[in-house]
DNA sequence: CACCAGGGTGGTT
DNA sequence: AACCACCATGGT
């Protein structure tokens, strides 16, 4: 089933572009700035880290948490963020930089993201698929909704069962990337409600299209 | 004005 | 294990 949804979203949606010529760097602040936001706002964050030649290691690693948190706050949640932003810029520093960590194998460089604060499946995933390249598949919001509304034994599985069965089934890093992009790069033109929408573009496979409302 | 957006964390039942 | 509140801005 990956594949063929792969190819049907193609077909539908064309390319997707979405972290075309970001730096290593930028993917991974872009991940935690764009949490429970939308990306137009973490991406005014990205920018201005840029404008002012943040997006470095050692940068991001000495700057105050309250000078980095007026910085990015157009991304929402920006104590936060920035404390953390700033703790994974000291983890990469601490591991001698991006180029080491990507020596490590995917397993373990997952559980070092996961044990730092503020990264979590999500987060992790995303870094690993763009930021490392690795053949991973990030189940977002969009990906359980769409997934949600695809009939078929998919509906109730947990994430992790969700993640695994799609990557068991793309298993290379380009077609999982391209497939989760296309789905997050159009996702809000899937339908949230029942019934489904006219537009949705998986009318003739959605569950949800067609039903009465209840 | 109310609701939402590509999550993660810590606490409570 | 399943909820819950919280973090906070910008768009509709």
């Amino acid at each position: 089933l990956p594949r063929e949804l792969l190819e049907t979203l193609r077909a539908q949606l064309g390319l997707p572009q979405w972290w075309q010529g970001a730096s290593q760097l930028e993917i991974v602040a872009g991940a935690l700035l764009v949490q429970r936001t939308t990306w137009s706002n973490a991406a005014r964050a990205v920018e201005t880290l840029r404008d002012r030649a943040l997006l470095s290691v050692d940068a991001l690693a000495a700057i105050e948490s309250n000078e980095l948190a007026t910085l990015i706050r157009p991304a929402g949640f920006y104590r936060t963020k920035a404390t953390r932003l700033k703790g994974l810029a000291r983890f990469i520093a601490s591991h001698g930089g991006l180029a080491t960590l990507d020596t490590l194998p995917t397993d373990v460089l997952r559980r070092q993201l996961l044990a730092q604060p503020g990264v979590g499946p999500e987060t992790a995933d995303v870094i690993l698929g763009y930021a490392f390249g690795r053949a991973v598949f990030v189940v977002d919001a969009y990906a359980r909704r769409l997934f949600e509304r695809l009939d078929g034994s998919q509906a109730g599985l947990s994430d992790g069962e969700l993640k695994e069965r799609i990557e068991r089934g793309l298993p290379d890093a380009e077609s999982l990337n391209e497939l989760h992009s296309l789905i997050v790069s159009h996702g809000k033109r899937y339908c949230r409600s029942k019934p489904c929408c006219d537009g949705c573009p998986l009318s003739d496979r959605c569950q949800y299209f067609a039903l009465e409302e209840s």
